[in-house]
DNA sequence: CACCTACTTTAGAATAATTATAAAGTAGTT
DNA sequence: AACTACTTTATAATTATTCTAAAGTAGGTG
């Protein structure tokens, strides 16, 4: 039995919000996931990386995949394709849109971008979200 | 030495720019994607299997790769990430967006979006292009 | 506490998309 | 016809991801 303080509280709920019990594995995902000050992109193998490079008992590929599709699914992380088609997941999920840099992808908050003309949903169908993906090159 | 039309050329000429000699393989494969009335959206394996099941002598994986990089390079086709991180390409290289409606891409003409307001792109740093996709559901 | 059972973790195998390799084929040129 | 460079192809390798099945763990029960 595992100690926990307030602070744990929001990430441990992330957890038993998407099914899943707080083991020790998921609760030290989901604090290197939530427990910080801004947002960010993140790979399942950058995330593995990180996290793995600071312990001595690594946590296996597969509990990493299934944590964050769990979290995923709960609605905790956002997942979006990268050009070189892998999974990017976000722990920003609020509706935003996204610099594309090279590798690197930098958030643009919803509010920077408004539509004049946006098209209608085909009949039958409804719009679920709109994502707007800016990609930058260097000056000159 | 093989007999060319016409109606040919354009399709040829797409695979002369983009450093290819119009082998036969590649002829038939450029001119599947380029010599018909609509522009579309195609995965190499969609590619690979439409081409492949009519023909007697297949066309190997590797010249469809091999082809349609080319192509891309060149500028005749666009690339982007399906949502299960395999790569789409387009026919259609102008300037516009999409639908993603399940599995399927519909295009949206670039006039049907524009906006009122759009992000500064970041300092040294312009705006190579904006791509907006729609995500839609079914009605209810 | 001892036990049961369901859930979890993990190593490793499997899959899918893509890329690399290298041998055999082909075409344009002399 | 012979030469050479380019091309095609089968097959192996790679990468990201998912699956499998065995071993581990945690709550609840008596
Ligand atoms: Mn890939
Ligand atoms: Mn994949
Ligand atoms: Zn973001
Ligand atoms: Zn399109």
């Amino acid at each position: 039995m595992r100690k926990m303080n307030n602070k744990n509280k929001t990430f441990i709920d992330k957890l038993r919000s998407s099914g899943l019990r707080p083991t020790n594995q998921r609760v030290e995902i989901s604090k290197f996931l939530f427990n910080r000050k801004k947002t960010f992109h993140f790979t399942v193998e950058e995330l593995k990386n990180s996290m793995n490079s600071k312990r001595s008992k690594k946590i296996s590929t597969a509990t990493f995949y299934n944590t964050v599709h769990a979290l995923k699914s709960a609605g905790h992380l956002k997942e979006f394709s990268l050009e070189n088609n892998t999974s990017c997941y976000d722990t920003n999920i609020t509706s935003h849109h996204h610099f594309f840099d090279d590798g690197k992808v930098i958030d643009i908050k919803s509010d920077k971008i408004t539509f004049q003309k946006l098209p209608e949903a085909p009949k039958g169908k409804k719009i679920k979200n709109v994502e707007v993906v800016i990609r930058l090159e260097n000056n000159n």
